[in-house]
DNA sequence: ATTTATAGGCACCAAAAGGAGAGCGTGGAA
DNA sequence: TTCCACGCTCTCCTTTTGGTGCCTATAAAT
């Protein structure tokens, strides 16, 4: 049951296709296209698990992430209202960040999506095996 | 509880940050990053709730997709046993996609993030306004 | 006096994503 | 005969994404 996408079109026969309501289409677009992507997600998932962390501990949390991404997602995500920045006077500089309430049950809602990943694994190998030998064959 | 990455660091003092599995960070990158993208949950969503659909069906009630993207995605999908597709040898061509098990399972899934975006979306606006606040004042 | 650590900013560049538009095959309708 | 429908593919182009390296300030440690 999908919420958010049936406000417009109800039926849908050969001939009636309507598109879906624009401002619905500019959410989609907006909310979940910044949220969903990985970096936010893994952000959201280690913080979510160590509570607090400082720029260089996410960063090498991460492993990967460069640092102009890391600053940039923070950024994003700070805007977004989903973590905090808690800057400290000193030298050299301290800043700490932390999930808000909002960016915890944000973390929340894609618990399914990891639990999802983790758990059909195989099975999408198995399909990217099989398309392949069929594409082959 | 965030399930897969917790397999190489288990505590985190100011001094020991270990960065994660590289294997699992390969699983994130190739299967969170290829099914957590704004097509392939659109096309989940729409194929969740109409069954079974046409190719141009599909575009139209996505709306601003284009047909690159509409194949590209509709492919990897299918390469990942997320969808369907059924040829029919007529003319003009009929082709028709429907969500396989794994897919409604995946659909399932993100049905969390749909919800949250719903019930959170004045949230972030109000989060972004008060953020360019700050930031201008 | 020089180096170090921290949290970035900025400029430049390569790669990838994504859109626009043309073409294709073919049987039936006009 | 010409055109259209459908589900693409292909090419060309622009936009976005992301990485690298260099820069800053400052107090403390060497």
């Amino acid at each position: 049951m999908p919420p958010v996408l049936h406000l417009a079109n109800d039926r849908l026969s050969e001939a009636n296709v309507a598109p879906v309501d624009p401002r619905v289409e500019a959410l989609v677009h907006d909310l979940i296209g910044r949220v969903a992507d990985k970096w936010t997600m893994l952000i959201l998932e280690i913080l979510e698990e160590k509570g607090e962390l400082r720029f260089t501990q996410l960063s090498k949390l991460i492993g990967t992430i460069s640092q102009k991404m890391l600053t940039q997602t923070l950024r994003h995500m700070e805007r977004d209202g989903l973590v905090t920045r808690t800057v400290h006077a000193v030298v050299p500089p301290k800043v700490e960040y932390r999930l808000t309430e909002l960016g915890r049950s944000l973390g929340a809602a894609f618990c399914g999506v990891w639990i999802w990943a983790e758990q059909n694994l195989s099975q999408v190998q198995e399909a990217r095996d099989a398309f392949e030998q069929s594409v082959k064959g």
